[in-house]
DNA sequence: AAGCCGTGGCT
DNA sequence: TAGCCAAGGCT
């Protein structure tokens, strides 16, 4: 009753997933929810010490809610995006008003949380509460893209097809569609590689399509290059924000300007910064929120 | 809707 | 070395 990719893979998947933290028994659904915002473009070995730290500080949205939102970015440390931290706290707070202080489970309401999106929403209400959906993450992208389509790499992603995919190879079984939603990251993160697929361990290399075509080099439209970060906004603001965190007192115009010898870049860092509500200005200095 | 947003490890 | 990449989301 079960596309045979799926059933493969979760078999595979018994046999073989990592003991992850969010994978425990009994792993509440707020942890399910930080570890999702952590795990946004952020590997899975950085964010576990992160993670373990966050819950025995905050084990309840209302936790992170009680606290100022510069507390959760200066836990967040040096995790990256701490935008995320921000938003993460605000989805607290939101949880805290709106749902009680417990974690929404349908997806609608997990969408108007902020700084969840088509992901993370999914990944809650499956991982979390084992409802049936699918979830697409690059790891599954590129898994269909390989297995299913026959292709090196995803084509830029787009919602509606990439679920429809995933919903194709789907069991109806509650259970059975969890774990392929797990297995088919998994596979992607341990064994179908984007740099260097270990094909002669996959589990499904009988049944990929790219695997039967020769394993045929990408021939679709170039990923966007990420921007050199040597220089670029984001590394100054990264110098900004390390101060603000490091300081427990405000950090004056002056040590800022240190901080960066363009004054044009550092200003629009600076102004960019305080426009996201990472930074604070007050009489002496700035400050986290 | 393409570009922006941190940080660090790997090749 | 320098680029690539990592359980995305927002504007």
């Amino acid at each position: 009753m079960q596309h045979p990719l799926a059933s493969a893979v979760n078999a595979w998947y018994r046999e073989n997933a990592r003991d992850l933290p969010w994978r425990r028994d009994g792993f509440s659904a707020w942890g399910v929810l930080v570890s999702e915002f952590m795990l946004q473009q952020t590997p899975v070995a950085r964010v576990i010490p992160y993670l373990e730290r966050w819950l025995e500080r905050w084990p309840s949205p209302r936790d992170l809610a009680a606290v100022p939102a510069g507390e959760a970015v200066r836990e967040w440390a040096n995790l990256g995006y701490p935008r995320r931290a921000l938003w993460l706290h605000r989805a607290a707070e939101q949880i805290t008003e709106v749902h009680g202080g417990v974690v929404p489970r349908d997806v609608e309401s997990l969408l108007a949380l902020k700084g969840v999106g088509d992901y993370t929403a999914r990944a809650v209400a499956v991982f979390a509460y084992g409802d049936r959906h699918p979830v697409v993450d690059t790891n599954t992208r590129r898994v269909i893209a390989r297995a299913v389509h026959g292709m090196g790499e995803p084509a830029p992603p787009s919602a509606p097809r990439d679920l429809g995919d995933m919903e194709a190879l789907l069991s109806d079984d509650d259970i059975e569609a969890r774990t392929f939603n797990a297995a088919a990251m998994e596979l992607g993160a341990i064994v179908c590689l984007a740099r260097s697929p270990r094909c002669a361990e996959c589990p499904v290399r009988g049944l990929c399509r790219w695997v039967a075509a020769g394993a045929p080099a990408y021939a679709g439209p170039r990923k966007s290059i990420q921007k050199r970060y040597e220089g670029s906004d984001r590394h100054v603001r990264g110098l900004i924000m390390a101060e603000l965190r490091a300081a427990d007192i405000p950090v004056t115009a002056q040590e800022i300007t240190r901080l960066w010898p363009d004054a044009a870049q550092r200003d629009r860092a600076l102004a960019g910064l305080v426009a996201d509500g990472l930074a604070v200005e007050t009489g002496s200095g700035y400050v986290l929120p």
